[in-house]
DNA sequence: TAAAAATACTCCATAGGTATTTTAT
DNA sequence: ATAAAATACCTATGGAGTATTTTTA
């Protein structure tokens, strides 16, 4: 059963012609007996009666007709839809994310995307490096923000936005210490620490490393557990503390919090949007891809902190 | 865009697997990799993820996968119906018949068909022979019935039954008549004629013209315009007439009326069932024209006539 | 190493064409 | 004589097979 031959049916039943539906379908007209035998042997029944000038249809033929055009239908149905999911650009997008872009990055980007794409809802499963990885490996998200790089294979790694870690308190400390060298100010200057197991402290870690310090050496009063808590009482003047300065963009902006430059230390986190290497996208989300990477390298407000590690807080653009 | 591609896609749909799809459809997995190629080809997008060991669908494949069911669904739907149809013995037949058939051989045949097939309806149109066949021709009815062979293209005829003209009368003048020579009788006779055009007198004509008789000769009292004026001005005594034996069947076994024999020459009329000899007939039509063929010629009570002409009349087969 | 899919190739069925014949008006 | 379908014949596409290679767990 051939979908030719439905479809060349149906177009000699509409005309009772083999040569003018041979016209419309765009064959001969020996073709066109030649489809129309081989339906009947394979029906095993004959489907029009040839009368010399004219052709008419059996009752085989009466009763093939509307059912071979509810299959046509269906076919083109199916043609029309695939189209339509091939570019749709409507449903609900998840994505996976560590706190930092998960908190700080995407929230403003999604909803810039959603202006383009009003149809799209989304979904932020905020979780560590590890999680997000394993998801996108598990098929259970298409694409992850994390801010770890490993050598996971089927990950494909795309580099997405580049966030700074500072030294920030509130104007009182900044006024005592940003005139000190970086050493002194590491070791003198009351700390806020994030509790062990984070991705910031971890990344802090690594960067005192680098100036062949340890945690041991610092003057920590606090160790809090939460971005927000570490921002609240940096504000508070309880200490000073190393966190992205994407948390704290707003109050930069406000000059309720200053940085304090540590000349010599840039400690950089680069972000990366994740995908299985072998699987392809939807739609939806390749355009989201793009429109991540084109939108987080450049207007994401993350990359403008590179520019200069000057006291004067950078202008905010995630805030909404 | 072939049916075979989407069988296979779906199987390969359901296992998310090419091989074990391969060993269900009883092909080898080679061909089920160019199946979907092809497929992917044709709708330009990939449908499978080929990630080493597993496969996973794409979105495209998980849009297609239902329309692809409904088409095949579809398919299904119309290979059972077809099936169906084609051993279908139900609905409504419309016969053509001329009036002798239509009046007193159809009804109690068509009774016996509808009590092995009760599903089915009839209809019965009675026209003169010219109209039945011009209807077959016409293709507006797919059988019928006429007394008269002519030599039209296009028209098969099948000797169907036949049936005896006799001359019936009362119970008084087949006393009076019943012993005189046939020529004695019809010249003397009081006769009763059916008007100009009917076949029954048509026919009455053409067996007078062989014993070299012509209506001038006969004694004509009235002339009558159908079967049952005739039949009760028989009953009556108004004179004898030459009519269809089946049309008083019941009257002859009830002994009202009574056939005057006439020696030498036999009266007697074939019936045909006529159909357009290059339309093929639905099978119910099939059917019934067998059953006419089988049941016309024995038990139609239309033969029973052929034994004898004695004055006993034949028991009647066609009462209701 | 084992399992699954892809590839290379061969073969054959058949869809499609052209040219011609048959059939009916 | 004309118009429509059937037939004969040819070609090329592609469906299906076998054998083999590639890839990944």
């Amino acid at each position: 059963m051939d979908i030719h031959h439905l479809r060349i049916f149906c177009e000699v039943y509409r005309r009772q012609s083999f040569s003018q539906a041979s016209q419309h379908c765009n064959v001969t007209q020996p073709t066109v007996s030649a489809h129309i035998k081989s339906l009947e042997h394979e029906l095993d029944c004959r489907l029009f009666d040839r009368l010399g000038q004219k052709i008419l249809p059996t009752a085989e033929a009466n009763a093939l007709y509307p059912l071979a055009c509810r299959v046509l239908d269906a076919l083109g149905q199916l043609e029309e839809e695939l189209a339509l999911v091939k570019k749709e650009m409507k449903g609900q997008v998840v994505i996976g994310a560590s706190t930092i872009p998960g908190t700080y990055i995407l929230p403003s980007i999604m909803a810039r995307f959603r202006e383009e794409h009003p149809e799209v809802s989304f979904e932020i499963r905020v979780g560590d490096s590890r999680q997000v990885i394993d998801a996108v490996l598990g098929h259970e998200i298409f694409l992850g923000i994390v801010g770890t790089r490993t050598d996971e294979p089927h990950i494909s790694w795309q580099e997405l936005c580049t966030d700074d870690l500072i030294l920030a308190a509130n104007h009182h400390l900044w006024k005592r210490f940003v005139h000190l060298s970086a050493g002194q100010i590491l070791t003198e200057i009351p700390f806020l620490l994030r509790e062990a197991g984070s991705g910031t402290r971890r990344s802090m870690e690594k960067y005192l490393g680098e100036l062949r310090l340890s945690l041991d050496q610092l003057h920590v009063v606090a160790v809090l557990g939460s971005t927000a808590s570490i921002r609240e009482a940096l504000k508070s003047g309880l200490g000073a503390s190393i966190l992205s300065r994407l948390a704290i963009a707003e109050e930069l902006a406000r000059e309720e919090l200053f940085e304090i430059p540590l000349p010599g230390l840039p400690m950089r986190r680069q972000f990366y949007l994740v995908r299985h290497a072998k699987r392809s996208l939807p739609n939806l989300y390749r355009t989201l891809a793009d429109f991540l990477t084109r939108t987080a390298a450049r207007a994401g407000g993350l990359t403008a902190g590179c520019a200069g590690r000057s006291s004067s807080p950078p202008p905010s653009t995630t805030s909404r």
